[in-house]
DNA sequence: TCTGGGGTCCTAGGACCC
DNA sequence: TCTGGGGTCCTAGGACCC
């Protein structure tokens, strides 16, 4: 395979930035978003506000603790959503190969772009620019000969970096490069490989890949590349995706439950969105699962598989009773989640009439944001305000609890 | 006023069939 | 009647990503 050009582009404190820049008031100062609902943590904090040492996944009366005048501002995914792809579409004009990466990230594959623009860095340069005027907001750029590395260059300065890893330079950068931040490599991965002596992406990549497979499997002869930055992966434009693959919704409830008619109501609803989300798609499917998060945040789940595919939300939440009545909950319940897998693809009609037809195509075109971030909100004008659980849901930010416990069900 | 939500992939064991 | 082995489907859980 010749050398490729990829790049890698990381919107900063996204929702924080959309916010500042859609309330000038916002701007310059600790700015945190938080999810919509009553139990919720910081989704973004703004680079005003890390300087105070917020950050994500903060309890809110931590954040304020750390900075009493900071702001809170609740999600809207409607505008993260909207703005998100506007960039992206703006990333077209360089490369048809763009694969959104998350709401605030993507791929470019620019290789085949150079005769145009001269360099990646040119590219890098001009969307930096637009994207900072059009709407105000900062991202980091990598660019490096594939995604693994330009992921990892990208993240090398912010905010509003611009980060090269030339062929060249691979080995030198890889050489003293913490492990965990290869993407891929988590808390649990850094740990066992730390225990085998193995701190730096230099250290991985020397390592016996025997030793690695046999710890770790089929992953540990993926992990030996991912130490010496190989990574063939191609950028995977949105239409050349894979199919989704399950759809679902889960919630925090108010306050921790007990009682089975609340949870059957919660259910319902969970149902609802659910099957609304799988016959926007076009999928059906014949596994449900049900997931129980109790109060100390143990959390499990019990699946069940059907005779066939539903997406009818009264099937689904049947489906789900089933399973409910099939444990004895043991605390009161924290969140409840409802997801169906096993999809199929529904053939649907081609319509008749050109217009129909042109129409179904744009529905299909939405759907593609739509089915990447889960919500409804990329729709016609005349479909929308039409949407109780509109930008009720939180979408990107990482964030991960330490200590959950699981819990077998009996 | 204790800790969100939406996904993917992988493993491992059991049931069941040939 | 001392015992194989493959394939597929199903369930549960872990690790990872944003």
């Amino acid at each position: 395979m010749g050398s490729r050009v990829v790049m890698h582009l990381d919107m900063n404190s996204f929702f924080a930035s959309v916010e500042q820049s859609a309330n000038p008031d916002l701007k310059g100062k600790p700015v945190v978003v938080t999810g919509s609902q009553q139990r919720t943590v910081i989704l973004t904090a703004s680079y005003e506000a890390r300087k105070f040492g917020i950050k994500t996944g903060m309890m809110l009366h931590e954040a304020r603790r750390l900075c009493r005048d900071v702001i809170m501002v609740p999600a809207d995914n409607r505008k993260y959503i909207h703005t998100s792809a506007q960039i992206m579409k703006m990333m077209l004009d360089y490369t048809p190969l763009v694969e959104v990466f998350s709401i605030d990230e993507a791929f470019m594959d620019v290789t085949h772009s150079m005769s145009l623009f001269t360099s990646a860095e040119n590219i890098a340069y001009l969307l930096k620019a637009r994207i900072r005027h059009q709407f105000d907001i900062t991202c980091s750029i990598g660019i490096a000969p594939n995604k693994l590395l330009a992921k990892l260059a990208s993240e090398m300065k912010k905010p509003d970096g611009l980060t090269v890893i030339a062929p060249e330079n691979v080995s030198r950068v890889l050489e003293t490069m913490p492990i965990k931040e290869l993407c891929g490599i988590g808390k649990k991965m850094e740990r066992h490989l730390n225990m085998m002596g193995i701190y730096t992406c230099g250290e991985l990549g020397r390592c016996d890949e025997g030793r690695l497979t046999r710890k770790f499997g089929i992953v540990g002869s993926r992990l030996k590349q991912m130490g010496l930055g190989i990574d063939n992966s191609p950028v995977i434009p949105a239409e050349d995706a894979d199919a989704v693959k399950s759809v679902g919704h889960s919630m925090t409830l108010k306050k921790d439950i007990s009682s089975r008619s609340e949870i059957l109501r919660y259910l319902l609803q969970l149902s609802e969105m659910v099957g609304r989300r799988a016959r926007r798609y076009g999928v059906a499917g014949k596994t449900v699962h049900l997931t129980i998060r109790y109060a100390d945040f143990s959390t499990f789940g019990k699946q069940g598989t059907l005779s066939q595919h539903v997406n009818q939300s009264d099937e689904i939440y049947q489906g789900v009773v089933k399973i409910l009545d099939s444990i004895e909950l043991e605390q009161p319940v924290r969140l409840l989640g409802v997801r169906i897998t096993n999809l199929c693809y529904q053939r649907e009609q081609l319509p008749l009439f050109e217009d129909e037809r042109r129409k179904a195509f744009m529905v299909n075109a939405m759907d593609t944001v739509n089915d990447k971030f889960g919500d409804f909100t990329v729709t016609f004008g005349s479909l929308l305000g039409n949407n109780d659980e509109k930008g009720s849901h939180v979408i990107s930010p990482a964030w991960k609890p330490e200590g959950i416990r699981n819990v077998q069900v009996r």
